[in-house]
DNA sequence: ATGGTTGCTTAGCAA
């Protein structure tokens, strides 16, 4: 059972590195963010040419996400329901091979103590507390997505230049841990304990040429589920060629 | 402090 979260950037300006990534990798289950699309702009031939089931929560210009998987998707739900106002798509979670996927775009947070960033960190609270409210930590789930924090300086090619950051800076990385404390695993670090694998370069300042790099994009399991990992890996070739995202393909195998 | 690039939408925002 191979899952993969990738931050797309765009769903049009992607689509033909989607559709080949796809056909050349196959996977049981993709979770895909930043579509900036609304749900009919989702290219039917991921459906209609390569058998995928496909369940998006899109959004005109900004945010959006969806799962695709080669066997039914059940139980669908987009966004957290928890009565805020909330108009931004970035949660939509289904089951899948009776595995809960759950697929995340975490808001980036601007610039430190601004309005995005205070949005964040709330984001952050509601994320645990719908956990809490609607998902078994006892039973498998996948928690996939752009979690916009680093972990910690592993995770970070030029700790210095990135430490004060919405990326980086503490309270971040606080918000994403009480996420994990409701019982997660990042399977990455299951494998791989070592610095220098990142998920997303700047598209500016050459980022991905001088592999500034950050590791921010996750596929985090259930311990039942984690118990089950057989390997993981980041597409890092991805990040080459024409019009990449500056995200990269992360992905888990599970037995 | 600013810059640099990309995408969506068409001058400015978000990342």
């Amino acid at each position: 059972m191979k899952i993969v979260t990738w931050n797309i950037n765009s769903v049009r300006a992607r689509q033909e590195r989607l559709l080949n990534w796809l056909d050349r990798n196959t996977p049981d289950v993709l979770c895909l963010q930043e579509l900036k699309a609304p749900d009919e702009d989702f290219p039917p031939a991921a459906e209609e040419e390569l058998d995928y089931y496909v369940e998006t929560f899109g959004q005109k210009t900004y945010n959006g996400v969806a799962i695709l998987a080669r066997s039914p998707i059940t139980d669908v739900v987009r966004g957290m329901g928890d009565g805020v106002d909330d108009p931004q798509s970035r949660l939509i979670a289904g089951t899948v091979g009776g595995i809960r996927v759950v697929c995340v775009y975490v808001p980036n947070g601007g610039e430190p103590d601004s309005d995005k960033w205070a949005y964040k960190l709330a984001w952050y609270a509601r994320l645990r507390a719908w956990l809490e409210r609607s998902c078994d930590p006892t039973q498998p789930l996948v928690l996939c997505g752009d979690f916009n924090v680093t972990p910690d300086d592993r995770d970070v090619a030029r700790p210095e230049e990135w430490k004060d950051t919405v990326l980086c800076r503490s309270e971040a990385r606080a918000a994403l841990q009480g996420v994990v404390d409701w019982g997660l695993v990042d399977t990455f670090r299951l494998r791989n304990d070592q610095p220098g694998v990142y998920s997303w370069w700047d598209y500016r300042m050459l980022g991905f040429a001088k592999d500034n790099g950050l590791r921010i994009d996750m596929v985090y399991a259930t311990r039942p589920l984690a118990e089950r990992l057989t390997d993981v890996f980041v597409d890092r070739d991805e990040r080459k060629g024409q019009r990449p995202s500056d995200h990269v393909p992360v992905g888990a195998i599970f037995s």
